[in-house]
DNA sequence: CCAGACGTTGTT
DNA sequence: GTCTGG
DNA sequence: CCAGACGTTGTT
DNA sequence: GTCTGG
């Protein structure tokens, strides 16, 4: 699965990556080595352009009564997000790219967990398959949040765990993105788990367990 | 028909 | 154990 | 994802 | 809103 990251190119860089319209894009990015869900996260969108948007990880869908149910959808699975009630609307009409530098997933070692950073090879950013949604509470306020889209398992992944996000590369990207894309057979298809010979993996150490812990010694290889 | 859930992960 | 918060 | 709280009353 | 279960 996908439940903590790292995010800390410049919006230069990003822009670069995701080809994105730079004049429209009015949004601060500050460095973080710990995303956790209920933060704010940095998606490319369509709208007028390709541009970059602030969402709360965790994704309100619009008939929710209560903001809460965010905390339980930070993920959807590829194989059934076109269909559940959560993101079906979603998958058909909000597609996001959700952007970072790279990934933790804990390993279960008997008792304990075991964090590993994975990235790419390239040391370039890399785009999240995501969904948002644009929520209203009952007293007006609006809140803007997202859901990373989850695959199985590369061959990278599979000694860590059985669940990785799935990651879109440029082209991919482009159509994801595209708000003519409609048929759920093409969209599904781009959900599929990365090259992992295009990433690497490596364990790092206990501080990133706590969300509160957000410094570059998060990604520094364990001694 | 109405009521109630709507999610993923991991663990048992 | 289960929910909330980061 | 993991960490941390989890409750009410009454008094300061 | 929309689907599933009773």
């Amino acid at each position: 699965m996908c439940g903590r990251f790292v995010r800390k190119a410049t919006l230069e860089e990003i822009a670069e990556a995701f080809d994105l319209d730079v004049p429209g894009i009015d949004l601060e990015l500050t460095p973080s080595y710990n995303v956790a869900p209920g933060q704010r996260v940095a998606a490319a969108v369509c709208d007028r352009g390709r541009t970059l948007k602030q969402f709360k990880w965790g994704l309100v869908p619009f008939w929710a009564k209560d903001e809460k149910i965010g905390y339980r959808m930070i993920n959807a699975r590829a194989e059934t997000v076109a269909e559940k009630p959560g993101f079906k609307r979603a998958f058909a009409k909000r597609r996001c790219i959700v952007v970072a530098d790279g990934f933790y997933e804990w390993q279960q070692a008997g008792k304990t967990k075991v964090p590993h950073y994975v990235h790419l090879k390239s040391g370039k950013p890399l785009g999240f398959a995501g969904l948002y949604e644009h929520w209203r509470s009952p007293d007006g306020r609006t809140l803007d949040t997202c859901t990373i889209i989850t695959t199985s398992a590369n061959a990278l992944m599979r000694p860590i765990h059985d669940r990785m996000p799935v990651i879109l590369d440029r082209e991919a990207c482009g159509a994801w993105l595209d708000p003519e894309a409609t048929d759920p057979q093409i969209l599904a298809g781009l959900l599929a788990p990365f090259d992992p010979d295009r990433m690497e993996a490596y364990q790092v150490g206990p501080l990133v367990n706590s969300p509160r812990n957000d410094s570059p010694e998060c990604i520094e290889p364990r001694p």
